[in-house]
DNA sequence: GTCATCCATACTGCATACAGTATGGAGCGA
DNA sequence: TCGCTCCATACTGTATGCAGTATGGATGAC
């Protein structure tokens, strides 16, 4: 890292430090704070869809004023976890099926392409960082190991992938449709495949050898394909 | 309409009528008024890229208080208009040419898939609904009409088959994306091209024959095409 | 003249205050 | 018993107040 580097050399010589080389500790925004926290109340269901978040009682909950609340309720809103009625306040947003599977089938298109970039863009070190991934969700996967972990691992390939694609507008939005995504494998969703790593490594050979087309469709067919795979509730 | 079918009822009989059928004029909140009152200032160039937007500045030119403002300002952020620098306050982003080459590359991914759904889902309805605003199109792109007017039929042809298309994540999701893209039109791009209505032929026909292949890849190139023929300023 | 330090300024972020409105139930009449 | 009206309540939307911090220029040291 640059910044141990520069911390190595010589005092007085620190003029290469550039700004925020060095970060301190820098709480987020309350307003940050709370809409992680509103977040997580709701993916993990301590909130009902359905469910009045009154600001006055949730700024009281949290031990702040309205206003973060009010902010963080609106930011909510738009990433779909909270749905805002004129007039009537906050409420937590009711996912649908059919939601569910335009998120998914979104998430697949964007991911598709992405993977397609990825291919043209990947480096060396790109598909060393892949195989990498790779090898742990594997073994892990054979081993049988905590499924917590196994959803982690399968998210880091994805993301890996995504990163190495490098739209950040595709980047920003998948980052909103992944957190839905979870919250609704979270709640309406019963049954979710489990993450096939055999794909993975095709998606993977793919990129190594540059083949974009190939991994576009893999990582199309691979979504897609887990997507079937899914039993939906309700609708 | 149903509320007019009621209105023509006799008295006494509006039973009939549900809730919102007779639409008063509602205000808008003000935080909304003042997000499109700012987001036209920036469209329009009368804010320039990197200028700072002070909270207290922008309430008194708009006639409110500084809250409103805040929470136009967070809405605008997530937009991609303006930019929150912790401790600073919003400043008017920044396009840069890779990132409208980004965002119209995104948005072509996504209208080309909702064109393959509007070729799985059009029934005669929305067939004719597409005819006549090609009609329109076509015939005002051969008058040389306003290039305003133009603009405006071509987005709404584009529009529609994206309604049609009934995803409406991505429809959520591509409204948003339209609005950045028109910015940058607007500002960064130097010279646009004319949009071409015999490719529009081309894609009305292959949704009214439900060929969903067909359509989604007339679109992809339809827009992949006219973005090769932009020219961006900088970067 | 150059550089570091200090401070006045301006503005954000959060808290509080106030006015207006949607809502549900009590009360009243049929 | 049913339905309408009216009102108390609760909560949102907006305004204002206050404390903390980033910034740029003035001042002084070298």
């Amino acid at each position: 890292m640059a910044a141990s580097d520069s911390l190595d050399a010589p005092a007085g010589t620190a003029g290469q430090l550039s700004r925020g080389d060095i970060p301190v500790m820098r709480r987020a925004s309350l307003r940050e704070q709370v809409r992680q926290a509103v977040e997580e109340l709701i993916v993990f269901g301590k909130l009902a869809p359905g469910e009045h978040l009154a600001e006055e009682s949730l700024a009281e909950l949290l031990g702040v004023s309205r206003q973060p609340v009010r902010e963080a309720l609106q930011s909510l809103s738009v990433a779909g976890f909270v749905d805002l009625r004129a007039g009537r306040g906050a409420f937590v947003h009711e996912p649908t099926a059919r939601e569910a599977r335009e998120v998914f089938h979104v998430r697949a298109l964007l991911e598709s392409d992405s993977c397609r970039l990825a291919a043209q863009n990947v480096d060396d070190d790109g598909v060393r960082r892949l195989e990498a991934i790779y090898t742990q969700g594997h073994e892990a996967s054979q081993r049988n190991e905590d499924p917590r972990r196994l959803i982690e691992l399968n998210r880091a390939f994805h993301r890996a992938i995504t990163e190495i694609g490098a739209n950040r507008v595709s980047l920003a939005l998948l980052a909103d449709l992944e957190r839905r995504a979870g919250w609704y494998l979270a709640t309406i969703i019963t049954n979710r495949a489990p993450s096939s790593w055999a794909e993975h490594r095709a998606i993977l050979d793919a990129i190594a050898a540059r083949d974009a087309d190939l991994a576009g469709d893999l990582m199309l067919n691979h979504i897609d394909h887990s997507r079937e795979l899914l039993e939906f509730t309700g609708q």
